[in-house]
DNA sequence: AAATGAACCTGTTTGC
DNA sequence: TGCAAACAGGTTCATT
């Protein structure tokens, strides 16, 4: 479900709320999602304090006194938000938070894609969940000489190279298609084809969407909203992505659809080369 | 080695 | 109306 607006956004309202307070108790639904949640985490994280929540690619970091930290993946269909204590648990509810202030947290998964894993802090870099993963877009890390390099080492579809964690992370298939209209690129075009100009506008576009759906709050279609049960109010303003047959903002030709590696690309055809 | 496709799951929408 | 197929925002594994 989220990408890296979404995740950044459900960090800024639980940072907040949640920070400072201690866990009173956690309850485990159940283990098998993508990962199996480890047996102790509820006894290891009771009567902790929670010092910072932060994010790392798609992954939400919940740091704790003990040294521990609770890494949380929302896969395609996880959601958390906050409840009322007693309000009528969902089918997918895995997991549910109770802190010693009164709040109430779920995590919610359908389709179990997502994970929760307790680590040490101090180690969270040589996880292999992160030790391969690339810079983040919104970082200085991440340039346009930056990019360039990794386009041009590889000769797969640009929209792959974008989506593709190990290079770049956060970008998932809304962004990747709208970064690549912004900077009239096509999806199916050979990454090591990509111009140096065009380089530095789909760099730039990368940067802009990311920054300007975070502040709209993430794109909203069906599973995703924010821990207060918010919408994202980034779908408004979606070019390509989902708009299939509707008319281009900048040409109004036909968005065209291309389906490769089950996974839909979004384009105009005129605007995009 | 790198590129491609399938798999993991459930729920919802689309098409016959 | 009913049922089956297609589809979904992510990640990882197996196969070319």
């Amino acid at each position: 479900m989220p990408e890296l607006p979404e995740v950044e956004t459900i960090r800024s309202k639980l940072a907040p709320v949640l920070v400072g307070q201690h866990i009173r108790s956690i309850v485990v639904r159940r283990a098998d999602l993508r990962q199996p949640v480890p047996n102790d985490l509820a006894e290891r994280l009771l009567g902790q304090c929670l010092l910072a929540i932060r994010r790392r690619s798609k992954y939400l970091l919940f740091d704790f006194a003990s040294g521990d930290s609770l890494i949380l993946h929302l896969g395609m269909s996880g959601r958390i938000y906050f409840t009322p204590i007693d309000a009528p648990l969902h089918k997918h509810d895995h997991l549910l938070f109770d802190f010693l202030g009164g709040q109430h947290l779920r995590f919610r998964d359908p389709r179990r894609f997502g994970l929760a894993l307790l680590h040490r802090t101090s180690e969270l870099e040589t996880h292999p969940l992160f030790s391969k993963l690339g810079p983040e877009p919104l970082s200085a890390d991440f340039d346009a000489v930056v990019l360039f390099g990794l386009l041009r080492a590889s000769q797969a579809p640009v929209k792959t190279v974008l989506m593709d964690a190990t290079k770049v992370v956060g970008v998932g298939n809304i962004y990747a298609n709208e970064a690549l209209f912004m900077a009239g690129i096509r999806p199916s075009r050979r990454a090591n084809r990509v111009t140096k100009a065009e380089t530095c506008r789909l760099h730039m576009a990368i940067k802009n969407v990311l920054k300007t759906s975070i502040e709209a709050g993430g794109t909203t279609f069906r599973d995703y909203v924010a821990p207060d049960e918010s919408p994202g109010l980034h779908r408004l303003a979606l070019a390509v992505y989902d708009r299939e047959g509707q008319s281009c903002l900048q040409c109004g030709d036909k968005i065209l659809r291309a389906t490769w590696g089950q996974r839909g690309s979004f384009y105009c055809s005129r605007c995009q080369i």
